[in-house]
DNA sequence: AAAGTTACCTGTTAGC
DNA sequence: TGCTAACAGGTAACTT
């Protein structure tokens, strides 16, 4: 659900309410999410200082100072709500329990941060923070888009020889981590290249070109706070506002955006996931 | 090995 | 209004 920028925006909007404090409670209503919580998660979180708040793909990580790290995935419709005054002062009021509230962590500074998932795709474990990169959730992940390991000569070679469409090598997070179906829409359209055709068939030239295009629109979104369709908010609950510029999802019938083009926006149905692109521009 | 499909779960919405 | 079906931003497990 979730993608890369509005897991960013989620994580920063955490940052000031949990990190240097400590979790005074942590509340686990059920036993799993799409997994089977760790063992004594609650015990585990219960009385450790947050020392940090990271990024990883589409996971935050939540570093503890008893040396593990809370591992907090979104799934499709996770939301993590920060309530209360962070900033620990007078009143700490919180608004009513929710359907879906599955965990909810108080902070000392009066801050409380509830977990709410309808759908119940999301996930969180814990492992230690020195082996993290070989959790069986992180270990084959790619590269961060946004990090300096990402560049058009790695695309390049990991696309060569593909006989997938481009929008599923896209999708995939073992080549490029944080992408999910609307960002990959997106550039894909910015980009003038078919989600049709075979990520091999690209030119080196061609697939490098995607680094900068994947970069802007992960930047631009971030910018925006996300894009809030159905499930997305912000901390403080607010929507985000990128699904506003979309150009491409979302958009079907309706006329490409594309200075010069006079094509439309069309839909199809690839690896069971909806594309939209423009059948003129984007070949 | 790689590509494609299915399943997980609930809520919303479109269509009848 | 009420029912049903389709669909939703992810990804692991399964089949081909």
């Amino acid at each position: 659900m979730p993608e890369l920028p509005e897991v960013e925006t989620v994580r920063r909007g955490l940052t000031p309410a949990m990190e240097g404090q400590i979790i005074t409670k942590a509340a686990v209503n059920r036993p799993d999410l799409r997994w089977p919580f760790p063992e004594r998660m609650a015990e585990r979180l219960t009385g450790k200082r947050v020392e940090r708040l990271r990024r990883r793909s589409k996971y935050i990580l939540v570093d503890l100072d008893s040396g593990e790290t809370l591992i907090i995935h979104l799934g499709m419709s996770g939301r993590m709500q920060v309530s209360g005054d962070p900033l620990g002062q007078f009143h700490h009021e919180h608004p009513a329990p929710e359907k879906h509230d599955h965990v909810v962590f108080d902070m000392e500074n009066g801050a409380r941060v509830t977990f709410n998932d309808a759908r119940r795709f999301g996930a969180m474990d814990m492992a230690a923070t020195d082996t993290l990169d070989e959790h069986w959730l992180l270990k084959d992940i790619g590269p961060e888009p946004l990090g300096n390991t990402f560049n058009g000569d790695y695309l390049a070679e990991r696309l060569k020889g593909r006989m997938s469409p481009i929008k599923t090598a896209l999708l995939d997070q073992r080549i490029v981590a944080g992408l999910g179906n609307i960002y990959v829409c997106e550039v894909l359209n910015r980009a003038g290249i078919s989600p049709k055709r075979k990520a091999g068939q690209l030119s080196s030239a061609r697939a490098a070109s995607l680094v900068p295009v994947i970069r802007n629109v992960l930047e631009d979104a971030i910018s925006a706070g996300g894009s809030s369709l159905k499930d997305h908010r912000q901390t403080d609950g607010e929507l985000g506002y990128f699904q506003h510029n979309f150009k491409a999802y979302g958009r079907e019938g309706e006329p490409c955006l594309t200075p010069g083009c006079t094509g439309e926006i069309g839909r199809i149905v690839q690896s069971g996931r909806s594309t939209f692109y423009c059948t003129q521009c984007q070949r």
